[in-house]
Order: structure tokens, then C-alpha cells, then sequence
DNA sequence: CTGAAAGCGCTAACAG
DNA sequence: CTGTTAGCGCTTTCAG
């Protein structure tokens, strides 16, 4: 089964016209008479010519699309953000690829080779909790395909970066666990190979010191596929709830392992905040319908999306090579629910 | 800023050879000598040669990638249904092209012809919302585009169709609310133009009658945009809400429908399933831990993915065209909850 | 066994 | 103002 569709010359056969004149003519081009415009136009539209975008990349050697590589679209931070890379790249006429890398290495090299092959003008990304080789991109990024790094960046790399700022976001969500009385706050983190989870970390640690609260590794757990797997999280929630002195808080550093943890508390019967609060990064729409309405970190995701499409397309357009690269640094904001509200304490220790 | 691959005759010219003799020799023909071939081969791989897809897609008029059109990313069922749409696409080697619709008519126009022109093979395609008209699709049929409707299927096309049992689903999910004791039951219902709405109308419709319940349209309204605007659940449910004699349980007809049905009775402080009972098609992963838990129609998104996909590769791949085609229609399962939890409505009314 | 040449759809330099 | 031609990267006759 073959698809056929108009083509210019099929255009020029019928007009009796040469093709380049054709190509002009709809194009508007001030070499071709008014006249000779009106009927290549017409004609063009009545029987509905597309020009062949496929031919167009080959010859200009650019595709007005850029590609995207995210970890899973499933995930709501991530489908949020592509929307906010799409509503700008439409603007400006560019089309979107979305590949997911599911985590894992092999399949993002693979996806950056394809996106690049295939022509895309550039590409938005954020790599895989798998990838410690960073290679494939930097290769590619060298032989000048236009990359903007979001949500977990490349060091290394040096171009525009847009993050949220992770350190602040679990400093904060760390002091509001402290603030509310908690205690012994462990932190399930992501893999430790990231960049956020390492800032993550870092904003966990600086808040407990600097609330005069000593920070001890042995009260972080990372799981390497940042949740996706159910099993990781039970694993490392079974050695963080067994911690003497014993476990009363958590701060997750990524959205899967916030709900994973909340799967956890119910199926084990924990009582969310009583027995362990339960603070995260979730992206997620319903975490206020969730039983107890969870207390999240929450990423500007749509505008992380907006923005990293807005310079990607600036890279791509702009006729020298840039080389003055800013990170953008977004703030996230804390929402304070249920799930870390304080505990009445005095009722069973005083009186 | 310009990315340049490397090409053929790159390599033709590196090795003193002609293209067309690189060209066979990469793609391993017979009339190559083997120490041509090797010769080839390694420096091809040395220089990390690939081939340029988009002039293969040019030559070829094919471009081993389908086309995906959905109306929203961000829903759990579409993100689902798309994994399982990649996962056989890439292993028959074809390359995925995900679009959003976002319940626009004039973006599925959109979509679908940026994706036709983009010389996909093929299409899967769950219409919006809002689609009432189907020629753009069925002019691209007509013209030979392969196309698989999934979900949201349109009825006249006479193409592959994977739904799931809506009706079924509805049916039991009514059924379910009967006999755990709710009297009035009102369908929060998607788009009347949908062919799943309608079934899932009948479904419910049904399922009332068979239990000896009058249907009243009065206790249906309906959302155009699906739910995608917690707005028009809203104004239904106020409407549903303050009905004589008075609902005590929803039916939902989709994904958005049930979980702002949720975000009202939060807003209204209207206790589920106390004062109003819910059951709804969901495919969020987060039912259970929902405030309360809540009983769901979940559809077997993946395996719709998976099933469409391998209908759509072996429509394209097809010699001949195909005429005989099956609609594939999956069971949905039921979630019971506590959302749907018997009320011990004694208590109140006796002794 | 290998090379020259044409062609996929389109644009753009170069001629008229 | 319009036509001819070459070329983007690749495959594929058709000639050697």
C-alpha cells in the first residue's frame, strides 16, 4: 500500500509550466507575474498540494522539528513539560519527535542517534538515571546539533540549561519536616549518578544542619531507577523504616518514588503522617486527592518545557555560534498538605 | 549553526571507491567482493557512518515511522497506550511520531497532515472531542495512508478498530452501584459525539433497565471537552447534584470525568461514598490511593497500544490492500473500591 | 565485481 | 518573468 501524493511537478504537467517556476509561484516569489501566481495558487490549493517536508530536509538539510528524549512521557512532570515544549515550538513552526529512554541507557543512544539522523534541528533533553557516559551527546553536540539540557543536566555540557533549583526545593521541604516536629527525617533518593539528585541531597543535608540536626548517610536510600521499579523503593523503605533510632519522616527526591512510597505506607499499614510523614517531588495532579492529601515539591514543569524550547529554537535560528549560555534556574514551590502535618505528640507521652 | 553527517560519499571518496559500489557494500549485496565489503564496512564503522534516513524516506517513499494522534499526552491512558504502540513499533524497526490533539478539531487537522506529509507509513489515531467531521482522515484513507483507529474510533472508516467493551464496562460498573444498594445513579458522560460515549451511555442505560430502574436522560450530562475542564464537570455536577429525587451515585464516563468528579466532592466537602457514591473509567496508576480509594473501569491501555500497532505494521507492510477487516474489542476490568462501598443506610433509617 | 547515471521532490544559481 | 540545470544522500538500473 502506497501513499501518493502532489507534487510540484505533477503541478507544472498540468499547468503546463516548469516546475521551478511553480516552486516560486508558491512560494511568492518577485520574479513571477501576478497572473502566473493566481494560477499555480489556485490550482495548488484545489487539488490540496503539501509540499514534501522530507524533500524540504534533505535539501535545506533541516527539518523544522526538533526531538525530545525524556525518561517516560507517563510521567507527569515530563508530559507537563512537553507540553510547554510543544505550545512554543508550534509558534514558532517547528514540529515535536517525543522518544522515551525508559530509563535506560542502550535506548537513549539510541533515540539521540535516530533524532539526530533524522534530521531534527535540535534536541531538548533530559538523560536517562542509567547514563553515566555522556558521549553520544557530547559527540553530537560537537559536530553542532543544537542541545539544551532540562531537569537533568549534563555538567559537563556546556550549553543552555533549564532546572528547577533542587537544593532550595528539598531545603525547603526538608525544614518544613523539621518545623512540624519531625525528628529523624530520611531521604529516598534517586539515582546517584544525577545531578538534581545529587542537589537534592545537598538541600536535605544543609537543612538539617542548619537546623542544628546531624546529618547521617546511613539515612539515605537511593534507588537507581528512580522509582520506576515498585521493588527498588520496598527494598530501600524496608532498610530506611528499620533505622534505630527509628524513621519519622520521609523527603523523596522524584515523583515515583513519592507515590511508590505511598503504595509502601498502605500496603504495610502505615499511617501517613502519624506513623511517618511523607513529603516529595511530585509533579502529579491528583497528590491533593490522594489519601492523606500529600505535601509535594512541585516543578514549574509547563514553564521548564517553554523555556528550554524557547532557547533550543534561539540556538538553532541564531547565525553565529553562541556561546554565552545561561542556566535558567526555576524555583519550586512546596505544597503543605496532610501527609506532614504535625503530630500531636503530648497526647501519649505527657499526663 | 549546521550539523553535517557523514555520507556515502564521504566514504567513497575516503576509500577511492564509487557510491553506488559503498552503497551495495554496506548493505551487504552479493555482487560485492568480500574484501570490498570489509573494507567498507570497517571504515563505515571507524567513522561512525549512518545513513541519512530522510533520503532514504525521499527514495523510498517510506520512512519506517507511524504516526501517533491522541488528544492528551498527560492522560494515563494514552501515555499507556503509546508504550505499548512503541514497544512493537520498534521491534518491527519502525520509528514512532507522537501528536497531541488536546480535543481540537483544527489541531487534528493539523497533526494529521504534518504527519501525512511527513511521509509516516501509517496512523493511529484516537479522534478529539470535538470531531465531527471526519473527511481530513478519510481523504488521507482514501489516498492509501494506513490507518488504525483506537478508543475513540470513527465508525464509518472501514479500517482496523481496537476499542475496548464499553458498553460492558459501563454496564458492570452500573451494575456494580445497583447491587451494593445506590437507587440513583447519574452518568457523568464525555462528548456526545463520541462513539465510546455512546456506548458507554447504552452500557449504563442498560444495566439499569435490567435491574428493573426507569432511565432518565435527566440524569445525564455531559462534559464536550471529556472532563479536560474541571469548569464543565463542574457546572454537570451541580446540575446532577440538585436533581429531585436526589443522586447518590456517578458513573463517570472517562479519565478526567472521574478524578475532577473527585476534586468537586472535595471542593463541596460531599463525602464518597457516604452521600454520593462513584465508579468511573480511570487508567491513573493512583486509584487505590486515592481519598477514598476508588472503584474503577480500567481499560487494557498497553495492550490496545500493542494490538493497534501490529494491525497498523501489518496493514502497511501488506502487498496487497487489505478488505477484511476485524475490530478488536478488549474487555475493561472492574476496580471495586471503597468509592462504592455499600452505605449502611440502617443505621438512619430504622429502629 | 565495479562504476556511471538517473531519479525521489524540492530549491536556487544561472541563463535567457 | 520563466526555463534549464544541478544537487541534497541514497538506491538501482544499465553498462562495462
Amino acid at each position: 500500500m502506497k501513499f501518493e501524493a502532489v507534487t510540484i511537478k505533477d503541478i507544472a504537467k498540468a499547468l503546463g509550466l516548469s516546475t521551478s517556476t511553480v516552486s516560486r509561484a508558491l512560494r511568492d516569489s518577485y520574479e513571477i507575474s501576478e497572473e502566473t501566481k493566481q494560477l499555480v495558487l489556485n490550482y495548488a490549493k484545489e487539488i490540496n498540494y503539501r509540499p514534501n517536508p522530507i524533500a524540504l530536509s534533505l535539501k535545506e538539510k533541516r527539518s523544522r522539528s526538533i526531538g525530545i528524549i525524556v525518561s517516560e512521557i507517563a510521567n507527569s512532570f515530563f508530559s507537563q513539560a512537553i507540553n510547554g515544549i510543544e505550545s512554543v515550538a508550534h509558534l514558532h513552526g517547528y514540529n515535536v519527535i517525543i522518544t522515551q529512554s525508559k530509563e535506560s541507557y542502550e535506548r537513549e543512544i539510541a533515540n539521540i542517534q535516530y533524532l539526530s539522523s533524522r534530521s531534527v534541528d535540535g534536541c531538548i533533553i533530559s538523560v536517562s538515571a542509567e547514563t553515566k557516559d555522556y558521549t553520544h551527546i557530547t559527540e553530537l553536540y560537537e559536530r553542532n546539533l543544537p542541545i539544551v539540557c532540562f531537569d537533568r543536566v549534563i555538567e559537563a555540557l556546556n550549553t543552555f540549561k533549564v532546572t528547577v533549583n533542587s537544593f532550595e526545593g528539598a531545603y525547603n521541604a526538608t525544614t518544613h519536616l523539621i518545623k512540624n516536629g519531625f525528628k529523624k527525617i530520611a531521604m529516598l533518593s534517586g539515582s546517584s549518578v544525577l545531578s538534581i539528585s545529587k542537589d537534592r541531597l545537598s538541600g536535605y543535608r544543609q537543612a538539617l544542619i542548619d537546623n542544628g540536626i546531624e546529618f547521617n548517610e546511613n539515612y539515605v536510600a537511593y534507588c537507581q531507577h528512580g522509582g520506576l521499579i515498585y521493588e527498588e523503593v520496598e527494598a530501600a523503605l524496608n532498610y530506611l523504616l528499620n533505622l534505630k533510632p527509628k524513621t519519622d519522616a520521609i523527603f523523596a527526591g522524584a515523583d515515583k518514588l513519592t507515590t511508590n512510597c505511598m503504595r509502601y505506607c498502605k500496603a504495610h499499614h502505615i499511617d501517613i503522617p502519624k506513623q511517618l510523614a511523607l513529603i516529595g517531588f511530585s509533579n502529579l495532579d491528583f497528590t491533593d486527592l490522594l489519601c492523606p492529601p500529600l505535601s509535594v515539591v512541585r516543578q514549574p514543569a509547563f514553564e521548564m518545557g517553554r523555556i528550554s524550547a524557547e532557547l533550543l529554537i534561539k540556538m538553532i535560528e541564531s547565525k553565529r555560534p553562541i556561546t554565552d549560555f545561561e542556566s535558567k534556574i526555576l524555583p519550586a514551590e512546596i505544597y503543605a498538605r496532610a501527609s506532614t502535618e504535625p503530630i500531636n505528640t503530648k497526647k501519649k507521652n505527657e499526663k
